[in-house]
RNA sequence: CGGGCUGUGGCGCAGUUGGUAGCGCGCGUCGUUCGGGACGACGAGGCCGUGGGUUCGAGUCCCGCCAGCCCGACCA
């Protein structure tokens, strides 16, 4: 991609209620802009950053017997109404049609897939079965902040387990922790499994994946053993001793949640009345777990986490290119130069950005570069002769190299 | 939803006791520059969030509404 023809500019300047690390580079950089409290479009880089998360995510759960399909966003009024959330739900956005029917934007897709789900498995022969999809969420939020973090409509994954058996349901459930810890790891992060509420499903814990950052709006109480739980059910405080090892100290941590999943037992399938023939004859409820990632919101959080004052550090499984290939001067040999390797590159399948930007000045293509925050910048310049300059966004070394050791 | 702050060219801001709007960045043209957002000249661009009120006259004063941000509450 040649950066002249990139869609969106970058700006020098941050947006005067850009208070948040997230919102300000990603705005600044072009990734982002916003429409208005909590949503947002994504341009070109975003798009693409938000691409790479999302095939990470399809990866991984295609790994744990995932089959990806895509539901509606717009729900009849009468699902919601059947599982009660219609009145308790208090984030759900409801609309009216002209003919005065009313319905939901979907925050969640429990009252979609579980009558489709109906439709679909009548015996024990039929499970388990894991669905997913990734899909925009609606929540009626009373108050969006903190850019992507927390937005009233937003990218989600979310998948469906379901399972003739507790032990079975249990069993998936610990294999989508480790498929979720492999997502957050090729995300760049480091995400804590912390027990939280069931909420009003299940009496047992639900379990979130949270990112330890400063900018979090979550506080976890956690241990170096790997004990961790949220503060709206943590029977521990900072300085107490840790109830699992009995060894450290708790700590308290802000954190962004990324995921979660939880046990939903058979709460919807008895509003819906999923059942299934077991091998013995008898009809049985089908057991539910339901897990989510925060597909924009992940996006928000790394850049929360990787950053520096000059701008974003893209971690390389998620970064919008491999590459960003900068040209310096405005000289006929360092773009004839500029074009080969561009070529070069891009036939050999790298992702390469080409600021090929003649009139921008080398101060502000530098700039650029440090706020995009490409992993691997590669200068050309008169200076550099036939060699190319090479330096990791990330670290302070320059390396020069020939064309051929790329 | 309670409390607070803020709405003025694309972005960031200034605008005095009320007298018909200005700066920086960005943008366009020309020229000079070229390794950390360079410089000069000329130029384009504004129903001052919105509705009402006070006044001879409102960006400025008063009231309502809308929007954005922050704190809190909320967040299956």
């Amino acid at each position: 991609m040649k950066q002249s023809q990139l869609f969106s500019k970058t700006s020098k300047t941050s947006e005067a209620d850009a208070t948040s690390v997230n919102h300000d580079f990603l705005v600044r950089a072009g990734f982002v802009d916003q429409l208005m409290a909590g949503v947002y479009s994504y341009l070109p880089l975003g798009w693409r950053v938000l691409h790479k998360i999302s095939d990470i995510v399809r990866e991984e759960m295609d790994a744990i017997a995932g089959q990806e399909i895509f539901l509606p966003a717009l729900h009849p009024k009468e699902n919601w109404v059947k599982t009660g959330r219609w009145e308790s739900m208090d984030v759900l956005f409801k609309i009216k049609s002209q003919s005065d029917s009313e319905y939901s934007l979907g925050p969640t897709h429990e009252e979609v897939i579980v009558p489709l789900a109906k439709k679909h498995i009548n015996s024990y022969r039929d499970l388990p079965k894991a669905w997913y999809q990734i899909q925009t969420k609606f929540r009626d939020e009373l108050r969006a902040k903190a850019g992507l973090l927390r937005g009233r409509e937003f990218l989600m994954k979310d998948l469906y387990s379901f399972h003739a058996t507790r032990e079975d349901l249990q069993a998936y459930y610990e294999k989508s922790k480790q498929a979720y810890t492999n997502v957050f790891t090729r995300c760049g992060l480091d995400a804590i499994i912390t027990e939280a509420s069931g909420g009003s499903f299940t009496k047992e814990f639900s379990h979130e994946f949270q990112v330890a950052t400063e900018n979090g709006e979550d506080l976890i109480f956690t241990c170096a053993c790997g004990f961790s739980q949220n503060k709206e059910i943590a029977k521990v405080g900072e300085g107490d001793r840790c109830p699992r090892c009995g060894k450290e100290k708790i700590k308290a941590v802000k954190s962004i949640e990324v995921g979660n999943i939880f046990d939903l037992g058979t709460k919807f399938s008895k509003d819906f009345d999923l059942k299934f023939t077991d091998e013995d004859g008898t009809s049985k409820e089908v057991i539910i777990g339901c897990y989510g990632i925060g597909i924009s919101r992940l996006m928000g959080a790394i850049v929360e986490v990787h950053n520096d004052e000059a701008g974003m550090i893209w971690p390389e499984e998620v970064a919008p290119y491999e590459y960003h290939l900068v040209s310096l001067g405005d000289n006929d040999a360092v773009y004839k130069q500029s074009e080969e390797v561009y070529e070069q590159l891009t036939k050999s399948g790298k992702e390469v950005l080409w600021d090929d930007r003649r009139e921008a000045s080398n101060g502000e293509k530098l700039g650029d570069a440090d706020l995009i925050g490409i992993p691997t910048r590669l200068v050309i310049s008169p200076k550099t002769g036939d060699k190319i300059e090479v330096k990791k966004r990330a670290e302070k070394e320059i390396k020069i190299v020939s064309i051929k050791e790329l």
